[in-house]
Parts: structure tokens; sequence; C-alpha cells
DNA sequence: TATGAATGAGTATTCATTCAT
DNA sequence: CATGAATGAATACTCATTCAT
């Protein structure tokens, strides 16, 4: 019972704290924010977090598994490694239309900038980039894609669609493009990307 | 001479300002900091820039216009819409390798922070995007691109160029990774995935 | 005990605020004053009061409050009207040179600059107006006074005893001037200045 | 000519000065303001005025001298005692309320604030309580009033009125009274205060 | 006469954190 | 588990004033 309500008190800085720290920004950000929020005192949230990093961190830390997991689902219900390519961009990008601040929370601080938590743990964060280098190993090795390095060709993958969403969610998007269909679009352009590698290399070869 | 003089300390103030925002980020930053490492009182800071928005704001237009020129000159020495388009890229990146504090500032704050400034000025931002969507719609007219909304893609092209460099200059790499060869991987994948699209559709009619 | 020593802060600081408030007036009083004076850290304030207005507001409510309360005293104690008048005069005068201080903080000040707190409160305030206008009506009642508009002559009342006041607190008083006479010989003034308009009208009368 | 411009921006200062200091009250205003309004630059202030008091200063004495120069006309015009108290009482509310400003400024330092100037010049300020005091012993000569210490009635008058103009100026005033009634109300109460004490003592006598 | 540059001191306020309870 | 008290450090910004030009 006290470990129920124990555990919902820190879930409930949490969510305070996902709030604040997306809608109000990194400035706006407060430990003091987050209490007052939730309606609790500010050294309360000392009782569960040593420190404000490590406060964020926790926050980083779900957001990603949370990511993660919904790669997860995609790798284990699609066979077919271009499905799962699209599967995965698709998950990707609906994470980021529905959980808009939790996405922006996992590209919120650097590694640099973590100079108080372990490294190690961001290691766990590149679970994801396993589901998309294997995937493209796999379609190497089907002979679908050319890719001599499909760990480098994974972060690049999964570079665009950041940089897609980057610009989404920061509402840098000019007024005059329609997001859905910008959104369409660079899934299409960067499915593509991979595919048409070897056809272009096979062009020239006709 | 004095003229100079004046000059220099508003160049040194918006140098150190530079560095201070990339390295210590948002958060970080602040006229007082500013002040100190250039050396000088922090009310200083306060008789060449308005107020601390202002002088982000001349940081992020410097960086802008910066960027806009490059591209800019590659419009200008190359006719060739995929040559073009290599060329931005290539400028693109180029850019934020050579000046990465400038690259990350034009990132910084979305329109949204900028509360206190002029709205009118991000528009100039676009400027940059013109180039793009114009190069788009030639080799569009050249029957070399298939892209039903060129400024549509033009935004895609940015934004996964943007991707891949977020990545590089936050030092979210994985180490195993060659940076140079991941750059030039991303750069290969985005523009084919240009070209690929007509090649795509032509496919089928094979 | 702890309760004990809170609200002990807490008064210290109100009464440093009290003292640096009318010494160096509006101008020189600042929280960060009254926390040196109080021999506490500067944020300490922000313990017992959410900011500077609300201090100062504090401030003002108590001194109205203790004025208030002689005013009611005297109400409570008199019933002859005349009596009650030059009874509330007295209390008026005596709780100026007795709390020159809590007097002056009264009238620092007016409702225009008190933009942050809630103008409910300035009714307070006014509860020492309906002792007077009470008075006066009961004296008109009586036929002793002959004023069309009670609460005017309240008004009138409390604003030329505040004026006198007012004179001898900012030592604005002739140094060849006895203040005690210059007091007794106001109030003299002010209270016949109610009898005679009757007998002045009497007069022609006669 | 070259005097003559001297003269217009010291009086520019001047003016800004005394607009800023009562609009803005004592606390917004500040020297950077007040050349900031006359479009100069902050050091030019320092040219016309030693410093922030000095200008201050002035502002008071030229206040205090337009007031006592409306109440000289008056005792040049009017002859019978009576005739002249009421005139001086009507200039007086005539000239706190055509020029709210400058009559706020007249008490807006007491002498205790004006560290940094001489006490001499408030003695100037004294010419007005000659004219009152001046014209009460003629009354009293004349028998209408009966007054023991004619200088002491003098600051009682003065400062009676102003405790009225000080209320009706800082707002004070409650909204179910009119500005115009009370003020008649309070002459009249001070006015007849004077006369009837006369009247009061005699009336035993009777 | 007028100004731009520069500064030290000061202001309100917020924050992360510690400590005793 | 939870909190109130307390603080040192920091921040943006304003100001009065001086100085060299």
């Amino acid at each position: 019972m006290s470990r129920n309500n124990n555990q919902d008190l820190r879930d409930k800085l949490l969510q305070s704290a996902r709030e604040l720290l997306v809608s109000k920004g990194y400035r706006g950000f407060s430990l003091r924010q987050v209490a007052r929020e939730t309606g609790v005192s500010a050294t309360s949230v000392y009782i569960y977090f040593e420190n404000k990093d490590h406060l964020i961190h926790t926050l980083i830390e779900q957001s990603i598994s949370e990511l993660n997991e919904r790669l997860e689902k995609v790798y284990g219900s699609l066979t077919d490694p271009e499905e799962r390519l699209k599967g995965f961009a698709e998950a990707y990008v609906n994470y980021a239309l529905e959980h808009p601040r939790e996405y922006q929370i996992i590209y919120l601080a650097s590694p640099e900038d973590m100079t108080r938590y372990p490294k190690e743990k961001f290691r766990k964060a590149r679970r994801g980039y396993e589901f998309l280098t294997d995937t493209i190993k796999e379609a190497v090795r089907q002979d679908i894609f050319d890719e001599p390095y499909p760990r480098t060709a994974a972060y690049t993958f999964w570079a665009q669609l950041h940089g897609v969403m980057s610009v989404v969610l920061s509402k840098r998007l000019d007024t005059r493009i329609d997001q859905q269909e910008f959104i369409e679009q660079a899934i299409s352009h960067i499915l593509h990307g991979f595919q048409m590698r070897t056809a272009l290399q096979q062009k020239p070869n006709i």
C-alpha cells in the first residue's frame, strides 16, 4: 500500500516534470516548479530523486524505453526487411506525434551535458539502433539493399527521421506546408533513399 | 579608431556569447557569463545589446545569413539541378562542420521561444529554402525529379540534412562509426532518395 | 517553540521593513536592505512574504487595523457625538505621534501604486470612516451639526487631521512653532469648524 | 541664441522630469528616463544639473515659487482679511487642481531626504506662510479672529488644506463622494474653523 | 555643448540544495 | 515519508555617475 503511494508520488513528479520540461522548456524547468505543480514540498522531490539531473535522466530513460518498445513491437510483428523498415519509420513518427513531450525529451540533453550521470545509461538507448541495424543487415543478406556499413546506415536512417520530426515539433515548418503531407513525403524519400541505392548502381550497368 | 574599438568589443561579446551558448547550452548562458568571459563589466553588454534576447537574436541572424550565403554561392556557381542539390548538401554540411557553434545556434531557439523579437526576422531564414525549392522545381521541369510539391520536398531535404548534422554535432553518434563515412553515406542516401523516386515509379513500367 | 521562532523572524522582518520604509522612504526600501537589517539572508524574506508588495501590503494593513482599533475603542467608550469626534481626533493624533512609522506607512502608497494587490483590501481601510460618518450622522440627528453630507464631512475631517499630522511628521513645521501647540490648535480649529457651521447659520437668525 | 537653446533644453529636461516624477512616481523616476524622454543622452543632463537631487530640487523650488506667486497675487488684490483667507484657500486648491504634478512635487521630499542640498532653500518656501501669517495677524488686529499664535494658525490653515488636496490627488477619496463637493465642504469647514473661534468664545459671554 | 563608453552598486526574484525535525 | 527553514549563488536588468573625446 505504502509502496503504491510512493510510486504514485514518484510518478506524479515525473509527470509534472515531463510537462514542465517541454511546455516551459529547459529554462522554465526547475525542481521547485515540479514540486509546486505536484502539490508537494520542494524538499520532497529529493526523496525520490537525488538531484535535478537524476530526475531529468529518469525522464530521458523512460522516453527512450517507450520508443524502443514500439520499435521492438514492429520488429516482432514484421519479417520482410523493407516492411520492417517502413514499420520502424512509422512507429518512430507516430511516437513523436503522439508523445511530443516525451520525444523531445529524448533529444533534450546530449551526452556532454549529462556530466553527472553515467554514460553507461546512454548505451541502453542504442537498443533501437540494433533493431535497425539488424533489419538492414537482413536486407543486405537478401540482396534487397546494398549497404556496406549497416550500422552506419542505421544511424543515417534514424538521423534523417529525427531531422524530420524535429522540424515538425519545433514548429519550424513553413505554414504553407501541410504537416501530414510533409511527413509522408519525408518517410517516402528516406525509404526510397535506401531502396534505390541498389537501383542506381545497377543503372549504369544496363 | 574608436569606431574600430567599439566594433571590436561588440564582436568580442558576440564571440564569447556564441561559445557559451553552444558549450553551456541555453541553460548555462547568461549575459553575466558573456561579460565575464569577455573581461568586461556586466553592464557593458547593455551598451551593445538591448537585452539578452537581442544578443541571441543577433547571433542567430548572423549564422543564418552566413549559411544562406554559402547556399547562394552554390546556387550561383552551378546550374545542373542534381549537381546543385549535391552542392547544397555539401555546403550545408561543411558549414555545420566548420562552424559547429554557429550552426547549432540556428536551431537553438524555436520561433515559439523568441517572443520578444519580430517573427518577421524568421522569414529571412527562409531564403535558403527558396534556393532549394527553385532547384527542385527546375529538376522537375527537366524531368529529372518527380516531385509534386517542390516546396515540401525542399523542407524534406533540409530536415534530413539537419537531422544528420544534429546527430553529429551533439556527439550522439556511436563511437564505432566513422563520422566522415556517416556524413557521406547520409548525403548519398538523401540525394538518392530524390533521384530514385522517378526511377522507382518507372520501374513498374518496364 | 519553533512556531514562536518563525513568528519571531516574520515579526522582526516586518519591524525592520517598517523602519526602513519610513526612514529611507519608498525609494531606499528594498528587500535586501530589510534582510540585511534583520541579519538574515535575502532569500529568507521570501519564506515569509511572497514578494516585495506583499510585505509592504502586510505593513499597511497592520497599521490601518491598529489605527481603526483605536478609533473603535473611542467609538465604544463615548456616546456624545461632539465628545466622540474630539476623541477620534485625539486618538488619531496620538496614534500618529506614538507610531509615526506605522502612521506614515498608511499613507505611503496610494491605491494606484498597489497594482499587485487586491483593491478589496483597501476597502477594509474604510472602517475608520464609518465610525466618523456614523458619529456625524448622529450629531446631525441631535441637531448639533448641520451637515448635509455626513460621509463627505467624515472624509473632510479625516483629511484635515491627516494634513496636520503629515506636516508634523515630515518635519515641515517651522522651527519656531511648538509642535504640541500646533497640534492642539489644529484640533481645536478642526472641531470648531464643525460645530460652528451650525452656529454661523443660526447667527443671522438672531 | 545659444543661450536660448540651452535654456530650452534645460526647460525640456525639467518638463520631462516633472512628468515622470509624478506619473511614474518617485520609483520610476531616473535621470536616464528623463534623458530618454527628452531625446538627449543621459550624460547631457549633467551639463544642466549637478546630479539627480539637484534636478529634483530645482523642480521643487519652481513649484513652490509658482504656488507662492498665486498666493501673492491674492494678497495683492484683496484687503479684507476674511476674503483674503478665502482667496488663499481657493488659490491653493486651484493650483493643486490645475497643476497636480507640480503640486505633488512640492510635498514629495521632506527636508530630511534632501541631505545633499542646502536647507536654506527650504526657507524660501516659507514666503507663502508669511502672507498667511500676515493676513491672520491683520484679522486679529481687526478683531475678526482671536488667534493668540498667528504663525501657528497659519501653519494650521496650510496643513489642513494640504491634507484635503493630498487626499484628492492621491485618489484616496471614496468613489461615492463628489470631488468638487468634497473640496468645497472642506474649504468651508476650514474657514469657519477660524471665524468661529471668536464666536464660540463670545457665546459664553452673552 | 554634447555624447558614447564604461562601471560598480544595487534591485527583485528564482533556484538547487542542505539540515533539523 | 515529508516538510519548513535557511542560504549562497546566480540572473536580467537599471541606475547614477565619471571620463575621454
